[in-house]
DNA sequence: ACTGCAAGCAAGCACCTGCTTGCCTCCTGG
DNA sequence: CCAGGAGGCAAGCAGGTGCTTGCTTGCAGT
């Protein structure tokens, strides 16, 4: 009964240990291992043992640092919902907003969310498994990361619409028909179900941009006008 | 020894019975069972203890008619990639096709799909777990029931971008753009994970596809320019 | 009445899985 | 040099879980 529980914060006092072992590096190990398996096969069907030896510590370690399989998966939820997401480049976002670049803007989103989904692929399974097995992660996510690039992009149509630079339709749905394509897109690509667009992230990114704004504009480019 | 594995065809020899029990029936009671068990937790998440439980059967009884857990998860993707799905109105659209009746189409598919996957919204989670888990149903259905409408509305575009209704524009992005955010919507809603739009389904439905037809008419403002 | 199928029921086996305990080792800081 | 923190290792417990066995019961068709 001497020590259970370790808790991460109090092992930040001293810094040293050898070379390669950083103060808390073995939570962060265990962490990451459980992040990877748990997007793998979900809450359920992975093991602490599975955890340990992937990680490559003991069984044992792992409820050192985590009271509980379901502490070690709150603490990941922590990690990922706080951590950099979509979030990081409304300032960004911003930039193309005050120059009016339509194309850039939605672009630098359609682009960025493939590429997040693309980089940080045990996310999106996360996220997934996160929703079905009702766990919180998707909700957070969605209140800290969606959210906010939803009402960003709503009201940046908003405004062009007060200018008269885009049509007149419920932007709402014209925010939720952006994401949506791009982002089952992203979701499609994760899960090797695409066979029908050929076209590079970049390209695809393009074209529904295009597509998206060519919905938007009051006149659309008329490219072969005689 | 004697009769182990009844294996469901043969039991069709004689309809008879009692009242309540038809031939397969407890089979089917199974299965409906199992649909819903699996989809609300899981292949993994879910018990046959569980699923005999729930469908007022001795679980026992399960394994005299699955030879085991996971058959018994392949007979539900068997149906659930069998049964009617998208394409049963394939042959709908072919008369909206017909008439070139473009509104009709589009409104006519988002409203389906919509209102399918609200319908069985089991199927939803079956296939997200079977995407996730690595089964196959994901897969089969994707061929059996997305690709055919796919190509469907592909060429459908394809066919009236030569006739200089549609817009010039890739086929495939449109496509994906327009399915893409009807089914991301019917995701979220699945989920519970929408607030920005407060349509109801038909409403949404005919907003999405003004809106994907917006893009790919050449003339957005009047329709007839004539 | 006899036969045979289908389902119920009680029990249990073998393995898994989250989690615990006790003890030993290595490293570091005072 | 020593105290103490952090991890390894071996063992195991309690409950769960897929699946089996042996038996009984009820309902048909001949």
């Amino acid at each position: 009964m001497s020590r259970r529980l370790v808790k991460r914060g109090n092992t930040g006092s001293g810094v040293g240990r050898s070379a390669e072992s950083a103060p808390s590096e073995i939570r962060q190990q265990i962490l990451k291992t459980a992040i990877r398996l748990f997007a793998q096969k979900g809450f359920r069907g992975t093991t602490t043992r599975e955890i340990a030896l992937a990680a490559g510590v003991n069984e044992v370690t792992i409820f050192r640092h985590f009271a509980s399989k379901q502490e070690l998966y709150s603490a990941i939820l922590e990690v990922k919902s706080t951590e950099a997401g979509l979030t990081e480049w409304l300032v960004d976002l911003a930039q193309f907003e005050q120059r009016r670049d339509d194309e850039g803007l939605f672009l630098f989103t359609a682009s960025n969310i493939l590429a997040h989904y693309k980089r940080d692929a045990d996310f999106l399974s996360l996220k997934l498994y996160s929703s079905l097995e009702g766990h919180e992660l998707a909700q957070k996510y969605r209140e800290m990361q969606i959210c906010p690039l939803f009402r960003f992009l709503r009201n940046y149509i908003v405004t062009r619409q007060r200018e008269g630079a885009f049509n007149q339709c419920d932007p709402d749905i014209a925010v939720q028909a952006f994401l949506g394509s791009v982002y089952n897109h992203a979701v499609c690509l994760h899960f090797s179900e695409v066979d029908f667009i050929k076209l590079n992230q970049e390209e695809t990114a393009k074209e529904f941009t295009d597509f998206f704004l060519r919905s938007m504009r009051p006149a659309p480019g008329r490219k072969r006008s005689t």
